[in-house]
DNA sequence: GAGCCAAGTCAACGAGCGATGACTTGTATA
DNA sequence: TATACAAGTCATCGCTCGTTGACTTGGCTC
């Protein structure tokens, strides 16, 4: 597109942040199979040689990506009250571009990658239902992280798949405090 | 892989429903995207031509295999109460092979699909969220169908992409249970 | 048994992909 | 200012994909 010469001074370090952000927002987007290093290059203004050379290949690239842009880590260290309230917060009203999702969107959209399946499967376990057990804790963690990774799973992908819920703002609203709601009872027991 | 003619005589109709049943079992394992039209022609004994030839295109394929594949409707016309447990069964105690769930399964692993993108929200719209609206009925349907089926796809996708829950078979009834009781308690209000 | 037409195959196309290695360009240092 | 080396580009490889049109084969009819 733009000859980064245009843009940044020949700085690798700089060069490499770029990439990876763009890598990001075209991950998100589409998806691991669908985002093509051309494409993710073309954004980030450089050729695509320039993104085998510094991640070595793809699948690297996409483990960059899913180590360095954080899940919503903190979702999972607050106290229990509140907790339906937050998570429901996030995934019903934060923006669509909102870097926390970016992570939880990334493995919705990737979930078909033969290629990615297993860089996919060890994020999702140590940035959300790893943390999510040990949070919980008690004898029923891993039957409530599943039941709460499952939900958040489930409307994020409604949300982002289906391009929005489809409702008005009253109906948005209530959503959320029924989302709320029902993740906290799993939350309590 | 096997000359059609060991298998079957040269009979159009038979010859179609074969590809129809390797394309549903092809798409539901690998999604759309994964799923080349040779792999599944190799599946049901043929050349990747006529399977262009019979169906149009691949997309049409598709389409044909979610409108033939019902989804399980008659979870949506029964007695409210039992829904819960009915869902809860089918989703987490189902065999994987279990045909009831081809269709949301194939919807899951396709969600990363642009050429697919629209055949796959109309099919999640008219097979899941419509009857479903429609059966709940009450002012809060919407709400509650959105959140049913967040749910059910976020289930679904946990068992399935992750390669079952990892639970022990005790671990396995209690999750069941939980998940019966959170989705009847959204039925119920 | 001959011939016709549908059923099915085969070869090839154009496009897009990730990756590689040789090449060019800019900049910091001497 | 000359030069060395990193930063970045370019051409190209091999592969797979969906689709197409020309071809071959087999079974039913007369």
């Amino acid at each position: 597109m733009i000859p980064p010469s245009v843009l940044r001074a020949r700085n690798a370090m700089v060069t490499r942040q770029a990439i990876l952000d763009c890598a990001r927002v075209r991950l998100r987007e589409e998806g691991y199979d669908a985002a093509s290093l051309r494409e993710i290059a073309a954004c980030a203004g450089v050729d695509a040689a320039l993104v085998s050379r510094y991640f070595g290949s793809k699948e690297e690239l996409l483990l960059e990506v899913l180590q360095t842009g954080g899940p919503p880590m903190e979702l999972f260290s607050g106290p229990r009250e509140g907790f339906g309230e937050r998570v429901a917060d996030l995934l019903v009203c934060a923006p669509p571009d909102d870097s926390k999702l970016d992570c939880l969107i990334i493995i919705l959209r990737s979930l078909s990658s033969q290629a990615a399946a297993e860089a996919i499967r060890n994020s999702s376990r140590s940035n959300f239902y790893a943390p999510l057990v040990e949070w919980l804790g008690g004898p029923e963690a891993k039957i409530k992280a599943t039941m709460i990774a499952a939900i958040m799973k489930g409307v994020t992908l409604t949300r982002f798949m289906d391009e929005g819920f489809g409702f008005s703002e009253a109906e948005m609203a209530l959503f959320r405090d029924r989302l709320a709601e029902t993740l906290q009872r799993v939350v309590d027991g």
